[in-house]
Parts: structure tokens; C-alpha cells; sequence
DNA sequence: TATTGTTATACTCTATAACTATA
DNA sequence: TATAGTTATAGAGTATAACAATA
């Protein structure tokens, strides 16, 4: 949840990845875009004097809108196994971001909540990440905007479905 | 270099990242969507009973174009601690694809290139590259495809530059 | 002194397998 | 038995710091 970002290629060598070599290296262009839109993402909330990376944010945005929830249903709509949730989990709630309660009814499960601290934070962290949104697009008009989303949709869609 | 797929979202939840939420969260499309690109090369690569990461693959595209270089030089075209290389190469000098000679002129650097076997391998990769990028782009028209890339682009120069 | 490659170390993300508690 | 969470373990990417060889 949040590879270090990468930084972006230094001097293109001869034969750079970025033209030429194969029909259109869609893969390689989404790579390089996501790696800077990443770096742009931790800048911003370095500047901001808070540390959060995208799966962080993303994770806290889904356990505020489906408080109760448990670990399996959050590792699976965030599509990573279980175990692998733990440690991430563990970090948040360290930082009294989220809290672990015993469910009543389902004593094996665990019923994920934001602690008010970690709601006042996610309020925080959601102006952050519009200004960081803002300023990647800000290349783009409105109707680019909206295209790019589309035409990442539909890739997404031909990838393989597993 | 090629992080695991991470399967994408299951069930979608109350309030899923897919849209509401923020401005665009185009971060959040584009990382679906990388995972999805991310998991159909690597389907394709084992349906074929080769294995390869995307990065792995980028790495021999350039080295097979700039045979000579120095492992510094390629750290950097890569965007990576030339630490970070050391391993990788390895791995990839220990399947015989590339070979580290000594440079003549500084006895400092490791010339890089490709081995007989390794090129055979590259171009039978690159095949499978194009296989998969065909795939993933099977949904769009050549228009929509060159925009997206043209967008992709552009987000990436607006992203800090960092 | 500065640079290159390597090693040692340390995170994080990722997974599988096995264990515990509960159902 | 089956499920939820945890732990143990392992592989890969990432980095920094220190070291040897070379410039």
C-alpha cells in the first residue's frame, strides 16, 4: 500500500522507452504517469506536514463510509488477502486513526472505525488530496478529465479480469 | 520491479473510491486500472510459460538499445538507487539474459549488455508485449487510444516534479 | 576526493500456510 | 467443519549508509 515513488527517468538514454519500440506502450505510459501522480501525492502531504500514502487514504475512506465493517470485507474490497491487511491496519490504529472493536453478535469478527481523531484527520486529508487532485489535472479541462476517466475505464475492463 | 496484481476490488461496498467521493479521483482510476494492465501482462507471460515483470522487461529493452552502459547510467534511466539494481541484475544475469563485463577504459564500471540468449528472449518477449498491449487497448479506437496516451502525458508533467 | 558497484540493513507490500478463537 | 484474525515466513521493490576498488 504505497511502493516508494520511483523518481522519474534522469537523461532519456538512446532507445528510451517512450516511443518507438512497440505499438503504442500504453503499460509504460501509465507507469510513468502513476509514479509522478504518486510523488505528487506524498509531496503534497510532506508539505502539509502529515504522512499518508494513497492505499492509507483510500483504506480510511472506505472503513468512514462502512464503519462496522470487518477485516475480511475491507481486505476484500481493497482486494488484498487478509493477512496482508494486518500490519496496515496495525500502523493506523498506532496512529489512533481507526480502532478494532470486538463485534457482539460475530465474535470472530472485528468491526472497523474511524476514532474521532481519525475522522478530524480524513477531513484533513480529503482537502489534501482535492488540491493534490487539482493539480495534477490542472492540464486538462473539464471534458479531458472526464475522457481520460472513461478511456482508463475501458482499459481496465479489456485487462484480463483476473 | 513488479509489484504483486492485487486483484481487483470485489464486492463494491457502501461508498466504494468509484466515484462521489472527491473531484475526479483520477489516482484512484489510475491505479485500478495499473493493476488491471499490471496482471494481464503477467497472465500473458505465464500463459506463454514465460516470466517477466513489466519493469524487467523495460530494463532489457534498454540495455539491448544501449549496450555499453554502466549500471549508474541505467539506475538513473530508471529512476533507482543503483543499490536498488544490484539484485535485479543478478537475478537477470543469473537467467542468462544480460552479462556484466568490466569496462576497459574505467575499471570502475560494469559494461552492461545483453547475451545471444538474451536478445532470442527479448524479441520473443517483445512479441507477448504486443500481444498484451493489443488486448488491454482492444476497446478503444486508435483515436481514443493516441488521446489517451496524449492525456496520460499530460497529467504526468503537471504532477510534481519531484 | 569523488565515483562505481556491492553489501548490510531496514521498510513496505504482497502472498501462502498454519494456528487460535469462534461459529 | 468453516470462517475471522493473527503469526510466521518468504519474495520483491525501495531506500540509506558504509566499504572496497578505481579514477
Amino acid at each position: 500500500m504505497g511502493r516508494p515513488p520511483a523518481k522519474s527517468p534522469g537523461k532519456p538514454l538512446a532507445g528510451s522507452l517512450d516511443r518507438g519500440l512497440l505499438p503504442s506502450l500504453l503499460g509504460y505510459g501509465l507507469r510513468r504517469t502513476q509514479s509522478a501522480v504518486f510523488a505528487d501525492f506524498a509531496a503534497t502531504f510532506a508539505h502539509a506536514g502529515e504522512a499518508l500514502t494513497p492505499g492509507e487514504f483510500g483504506l480510511l475512506v472506505l472503513v468512514e463510509r462502512n464503519a462496522g465493517l470487518s477485516q475480511m470485507a475491507l481486505a476484500r474490497a481493497l482486494g488484498i488477502d487478509r493477512s496482508t491487511l494486518v500490519p496496515i491496519l496495525d500502523r493506523l490504529q498506532a496512529r489512533d486513526l481507526l480502532v478494532r472493536h470486538r463485534s457482539p453478535t460475530d465474535g470472530r469478527t472485528h468491526a472497523l472505525a474511524l476514532t474521532p481523531f481519525g475522522r478530524k484527520a480524513l477531513a484533513r486529508f480529503g482537502r489534501l488530496v482535492r488540491a493534490h487532485e487539482k493539480r495534477i489535472l490542472s492540464g486538462l479541462s473539464a471534458a479531458e478529465t472526464r475522457t481520460l476517466i472513461e478511456l482508463l475505464e475501458k482499459v481496465r475492463v479489456s485487462a484480463r479480469p483476473l
